[in-house]
DNA sequence: TAGATTGTTAATCGATTAACAATC
DNA sequence: TAGATTGTTAATCGATTAACAATC
């Protein structure tokens, strides 16, 4: 058990120069962040049919959300639109990017060759996102040596060596839980400054180095929790009339 | 102590099961159902270790949140904890388990045999999560008639009758986002009522029909804003090393 | 212009955090 | 008991939504 005073340290890291994340130094809620994305493949199909402006009358009505919402969102990434006309589709896709990076594409090795470590590998579109997945590593021998999807996989021995050598930023962690302390530790060791954890387990990091998990059962236990609820209220509107017609599958 | 309290309590110790929140009406805030499955996932560390008793405060330190929304977030599971002890592992387990319908464990389609799709067919644990994959579809004639990871790859246009036939609940989509919406409404059509989408597609579904999106861009988005800012504030320390007070112009 | 839309400020809503009483 | 912990109610904080002015 560690019972560290940390507890308490990291409010000092809330002064940190945020830098004015846009124009006023407010910092950008991560519900917008999560969204930006969404309209981002929203302008994209939108661009694929040939429109070339938009307001946030359509998107919001497209995406299901409060105009006002979309509006305050876009401001964030500094766009401005034009009143009565809206924002021109291929200004606001680069505004989204460039906030978000995607235009200026980093680096990332990706230890463990996986089920997951494959489909991530083999998946389209990172390079438009920010992230080019150049190298992947691994611990058994089996798969050391092969390639996957182009990519070749090699011994997680050698990660520390090549991100100094190629000034990797990103690590992409796809091993068992157990293996995910340790690798994060080699990374961070060699230089990784942002990890993405596909992993169960929290990630202890020096401070300033950054760590998104993907949370792949959160997003299960919304669904599951609401067709718990919505076989739960099927099963009531059943119970008030007939009995036993519905086949009890334990 | 008067004995109106006693009658209270009495009260609420027979509705224990179906949980006071969702009873009397009050959603389940979605950020706890998020958090549910990391406070699960911890517990099963903590039991592989031998621990058979845990307190918010425990759980909260290691994860780094407020022990206040630890307790509250439990409690919409149905749990009672033991003032001066915690709560049992086993019996928190399985309250965090039974709330999510982790214990009911449903049947699932997948439309998509691709990386991802191949990925997720290979995924241990789902069956521990409330879901079983229990075949796979694709239209590509190459990917029909094979197996992946022991589930068969099937014709597309097999799935309604066998949706039917097998009363399947839960469909997974990790096809190409423009197929997405018409696997959706095949999916629909034949009586599946809860997706899990996988494209960045939004999906226009039946009224009831329940949608979980992963969004796998909105936490790439997460990683590389705040990688940009990091970047961005690396780049300020090393150029103006010796600047003075606020003198920031804009 | 008139009307649709942006951009901003105010109000509302909900989640988090704090305070404190109850409990064993 | 004393003290740690649960459970609940109140306060705070932040995100969403509403209202409205500015704009072309």
């Amino acid at each position: 058990m560690d019972f560290l005073d940390k507890g308490k340290a990291f409010e000092q890291s809330k002064t940190q120069e945020e830098g004015k994340a846009s124009e006023q130094g407010k910092a950008v809620p991560e519900p917008t962040i999560r969204r930006l994305p969404v309209y981002h493949s929203f302008l994209v199909r939108l661009k694929e049919k040939g429109r070339d402006v938009v307001s946030c009358t359509h998107i919001a009505d497209d995406l299901k959300l409060d105009p006002t919402q979309v509006r305050k969102d876009l401001a964030f990434t500094g766009i401005a639109g034009k009143p009565k006309v809206g924002y021109l589709v291929n200004e606001l896709m680069q505004s989204i990017e460039h906030f978000l990076g995607w235009d200026n594409v980093n680096d990332a090795f990706l230890v463990g060759a996986g089920h997951l470590g494959t489909a991530l590998l083999g998946y389209p579109g990172f390079a438009t996102h920010g992230v080019n997945i150049v190298a992947a590593f691994d611990n058994d021998p089996i798969k050391i040596g092969r390639t996957v999807h182009g990519k070749m996989v090699l011994d997680v021995t050698k990660l520390p060596d090549l991100v100094q050598r190629m000034h990797v930023k990103i690590g992409i962690i796809t091993t068992p839980g157990q293996m995910a302390q340790s690798v994060a530790d080699l990374m961070t060791t060699a230089g990784i400054i942002a990890i993405w954890n596909f992993t169960t387990t929290r990630l202890d990091v020096p401070e300033g180095v950054i760590v998104e998990t993907d949370q792949l059962f959160g997003s299960l236990a919304i669904l599951s929790s609401k067709l718990v609820e919505r076989i739960k209220s099927d099963k009531e509107q059943c119970h008030g009339s007939s009995n036993g017609e519905a086949g009890q599958a334990s």
